[in-house]
RNA sequence: GGGCCGGUAGCUCAGUUGGUUAGAGCAACGGACUUUUAAUCCGUAGGUCGAGCGUUCGAAUCGCUCCCGGCUCACCA
């Protein structure tokens, strides 16, 4: 043979060998169309989700026939320990004669585990409500034998059986029937211990799903989180909107964009940094109560608690103020507790009442979300954690020196709030609403009328994590454009009259009415009440590098 | 961007001071088994040790560069 040959067969074979995991895998999936199988299934309709039919356990008995013709029927007796399965088998062998006699059930779902005994086979399939096991016997299946010859670890299939219990006492169904609903060519994780690189449990975030223990039920509390909060709104009358996530400019919040382009109209266009200008604009409109829940793009950093982009959910109440959102913030947490708790049985959680248990797991400590959360001013904080007097202009600015808070010619309330963010904010285990901040760092904040100092500002603080940010807003439109001036002062002319947000300023004169807005950073709720230390382990596809 | 740690079979991981042909478990393949529980038992096959360059008689192991990831600090909110 030619060298060239050569080397272009080797090059050629790596492609071939290149999974000899998934030839064998493959073969099957041609010997299932052989057995007259569509391998790629299809409707699959009537069948009962494992939870359904694990909940039916108590409908399997024990028929006796008698000598008259008739039949004796015995409950089962708990079959949990050893003793019990095999007092029971015993019982069975006494009796001589009978048999388990459960429900007909159809169920489908993937292959996590296969345990071949011969010509009887053990398969446990999982569905979105949990395992079930499938007794696969070669004279109870009949022609369906070989079909199971050709299951492999990570296929779906589907299953009509009886619902009995084994010799051990495992719930299982006896099939008698099965059906072929999809191959999995790619050989799955490790059965036992499953992802563990956090990178590939990220990009293939379904297997995660289907093999790392916790994952796929923390992703269903999100949603039932977020189902909660919609429906908590919902009952006190606020509207969901949806606003558009291209902006000509990204207001609401000091954040850099991401930038793209509108080929038709060649304009460049930022995704959204923040909800709240076209939700102000829809209560000049007259909406009275709005709000919105979704996705803002931020160009920053990533870290354990940011993502570039997250869900935000922002609120208004006309003829509100922040402390009405104080009580809705604590309406929304609390009511999402109850949600996910609903769901997951008290004994789950080594609780044995059914009561709603409002402390949950953080790291090694836990988060007592009882209502209503302490409600502490930003001075007090300060003099509690910082452990100088707040309004000592000297001490504060002392202390900022010594962990190297810079001074010189900046506002004294700017060095305050660098202070009150390094010593007190990593101090608040919370939850806690921080109020009365200063009204120099707060300039889109209404004033207090008695005390024009202090801002109509609350921020709530879990875990030293800001999860809640609240206002009072600002409708005064001259005033509006002015702070929007001002904070755009450093720019040169030409960026800041771009970045003006002209039109929001407009609505505003038309007369927004006085109200509350709230924003509360859903990922980071959702990792609270979920005990979930990262972010990238409650957004089901963080962003990632591409794959090289 | 800085510091620390890591990348070995499809998955989870060992691999000594640089020393023979790189190992195990699971998964796969062949065989036994109709009540197993990560089933078990016997046998087989499976590797560009992240990539490249270098040092050396000899490199998974040492050095340099790069790629990828994790933690952490900084930045950012």
């Amino acid at each position: 043979m030619p060298e060239e040959a050569a080397a272009i067969a080797t090059e050629e074979s790596p492609t071939e060998d290149l999974s000899t995991l998934e030839a064998n895998r493959r073969a099957k999936l041609a010997k299932i169309s052989e057995l007259g199988h569509d391998p790629w299934g299809g409707r699959f309709d009537d069948r009962s989700l494992i939870g359904e039919i694990r909940a039916r356990a108590g409908e399997i008995t024990y028929k006796v026939p008698d000598e008259a013709g008739g039949e004796t029927v015995h409950e089962l007796p708990p079959l949990e320990t050893e003793e019990q399965c095999k007092a029971f088998r015993q019982w069975k062998a006494d009796q001589g004669r009978g048999e388990l006699v459960g429900p007909k059930v159809r169920a489908a779902g993937r292959i996590v585990l296969h345990r071949d005994k011969g010509k009887l086979h053990f398969i446990d399939i999982r569905d979105l409500t949990g395992d079930l096991q499938v007794m696969v016997g070669m004279k109870q299946v009949g022609d369906d034998w070989e079909l199971a010859q050709q299951f492999d670890l990570g296929d779906l299939i589907g299953v009509d059986g009886t619902l009995i219990r084994s010799n051990t006492g495992e719930l299982s169904i006896l099939a008698e029937k099965l059906h072929f609903m999809a191959k999995s060519i790619a050989p799955p994780p490790d059965k036992h211990s499953g992802l563990q690189d956090p990178e590939l449990r990220q990009r293939q975030r379904y297997l995660d799903l289907i093999h790392t223990e916790g994952v796929l039920p923390r992703f269903l509390d999100r949603t039932r989180i977020v189902a909660s909060i919609r429906n908590t709104l919902a009952q006190q009358n606020f509207v969901e909107v949806e606003g558009p996530t291209l902006h000509g400019i990204a207001g609401g919040a000091a954040a850099k964009p991401f930038q793209t382009h509108h080929n038709a109209l060649d304009i460049e266009l930022n995704l959204r940094i923040a909800l709240e200008l076209h939700l102000k604009r829809l209560m000049v409109g007259g909406i009275e109560r709005v709000y919105e829940m979704g996705r803002v793009y931020r160009n920053e950093g990533i870290s354990q608690k940011h993502n570039p982009e997250f869900t935000m959910l922002e609120v208004y109440q006309a003829y509100g103020n922040y402390e009405s959102m104080m009580d809705l913030t604590e309406a929304c947490i609390t009511g999402a507790i109850e949600a996910i708790q609903a769901v997951h049985p008290a004994g789950a959680r080594g609780d044995a009442t059914s009561e709603v248990n409002y402390c949950l797991p953080w790291g090694g400590t836990t988060i007592d979300f009882k209502p209503p959360f302490a409600r502490m001013t930003y001075n007090q904080l300060f003099a509690m954690h910082a452990g100088v007097d707040p309004e000592d202009e000297q001490a504060v600015a002392k202390l900022a020196e010594s962990i190297g808070i810079p001074t010189e010619g900046r506002h004294p309330d700017v060095i305050k709030n660098d202070v009150f963010e390094e010593k007190v904010e990593d101090a608040l285990e919370g939850p806690v609403f921080v109020t009365d901040y200063p009204a120099s760092i707060c300039p889109l904040t209404k004033r207090k009328r008695d005390n024009p100092e202090i801002a109509e500002r609350f921020e709530l603080f879990i875990q030293g994590m800001e999860v809640a940010n609240a206002y009072t807003e600002l409708n005064d439109p001259d005033l509006q454009e002015e702070l929007f001036k001002t904070q755009l002062s450093g720019l040169s002319d030409e960026d800041s009259m771009a970045k003006m947000d002209h039109d929001f300023i407009r609505a505003l004169r038309y007369g927004m009415p006085p109200a509350g807005g709230l924003g509360i950073g859903i990922d980071r709720l959702v990792m609270l009440l979920t005990g979930t230390q990262s972010i990238r382990d409650v957004i089901l596809f963080p962003l990632l590098r591409p794959e090289r």
